[in-house]
DNA sequence: GGAAGATTGTCAATTTTTAAACAAACTTTT
DNA sequence: AAAAGTTTGTTTAAAAATTGACAATCTTCC
């Protein structure tokens, strides 16, 4: 359907155009050119004009973009035109903290359940979903689809929690674990190492100081 | 000191080898190849090679490196070999994980403060920390350093507290705020956006499809 | 409705990043 | 202790990403 194969130095803009254009919309912004956005957004014109080529032409010369209409085309191009059944596994803080960001439900990021080893969490509730204990994940998985697993649990359950949902078929990982996943290639694996973030930000305070 | 200036792009590869020879050295393992790095990795071994030697010849030819020697260089390129405190401004669920998160403090991060601007919060206990109130900012910074900032709270506040931050001298963010801090050019800031993580996932779902 | 001004889409040039190749130098084996 | 085998550090080549430039074309103003 579209052209492949886009970069995915590409695909990781979008999402920020895509926040930027929200926000436009909320001033109420109608239309903008693409130098205006690169002066809001620190980055070059060009590289804006281009990035968004790569899906077709959205914008009119001697007019530049319509707000609205470029952020709802980027929401098709991201796929946030869908609603994606994700599920936690791991209800510690971190599950929490995702399960109870209502801005995710918002762009069409559904929890439908949450999943612990502890059998103390069972039957809790967080939000509006309750905490069924790990084991019945199988069983879950027999009658209910399955879009994105989050897994915030530690890095020796992750790998396996990760063999075991693909055994049931799914396809896209959200991995808050310290560790790679082993999943085969027809899998998406987005993972956030929060220890590497903080190990950049070590990095660039030290290399501040040295000039 | 070290030569200026590191491309983005090593840097954040850095942290990835770190954790790869943290793992070799609990299996035991002393001395390593780039080439047999490069297999549990996944990536070239000339890439490794050309990343390490960005801050000198760490290895020995018909030999490899020596994985613990290794292991320690890349700390005390990443800073790793210091202590930085760490204040958390958000007692949500995020801000909880950070805080109650023990291999930060291995690395030497350590939590010593937490704000919230919630009244019902102030002077309950997170982990070994009591969270205080927003506003007390300003007198904490007048007695204690603040190496970085972990803002994890709504977008509104998180841009105008990283004022208030920087007015305190506060020189790193680790942003988890939907939105792009406006600090000066001698910050350091690290962004932690999750929903944008999310629209890749999205994105690479619905691209996979259509192979 | 025509002229002046603005802005895109795209091509070309530049810069950056990644990968390949190989001489130099060390290790291991015999 | 010499030969055979490894493996690095570095150079060179290739690929990818970014930036610059500009004709084509639309909008706005008069």
């Amino acid at each position: 359907m579209s052209d492949n194969k886009i970069s995915t130095a590409v695909i990781k803009r979008l999402p920020r155009y895509y926040r930027y254009l929200g926000e436009l919309i909320e001033m109420g912004v109608e239309r903008i050119s693409s130098n205006e956005l690169s002066e809001r957004m620190k980055v070059t014109a060009s590289q804006i004009r281009q990035d968004l080529n790569n899906f077709g032409g959205f914008g009119q010369q001697g007019y530049g973009y319509n707000v609205k209409y470029l952020y709802d085309e980027i929401a098709r191009i991201l796929g946030l035109d869908r609603t994606h059944k994700v599920v936690i596994i791991g209800a510690g803080n971190l599950g929490r903290a995702i399960a109870g960001y209502g801005n995710f439900a918002k762009r069409g990021f559904l929890i439908t359940a949450i999943f612990d080893i502890n059998p103390e969490l069972t039957g809790t509730d967080i939000g509006e979903t309750k905490v069924s204990h790990l084991s019945e994940l199988e069983e879950y998985a027999r009658h209910n689809h399955i879009d994105i697993a989050a897994l915030t649990i530690p890095k020796t359950q992750a790998v396996m929690v990760a063999d075991r949902l693909y055994k049931l078929g799914v396809k896209a990982f959200w991995n808050f674990a310290h560790t790679d996943l082993n999943v085969p290639q027809d899998c998406v694996v987005e993972s956030v190492h929060l220890s590497e973030s903080l190990m950049r930000i070590s990095y660039n305070l030290k290399s501040m100081e040295e000039d």
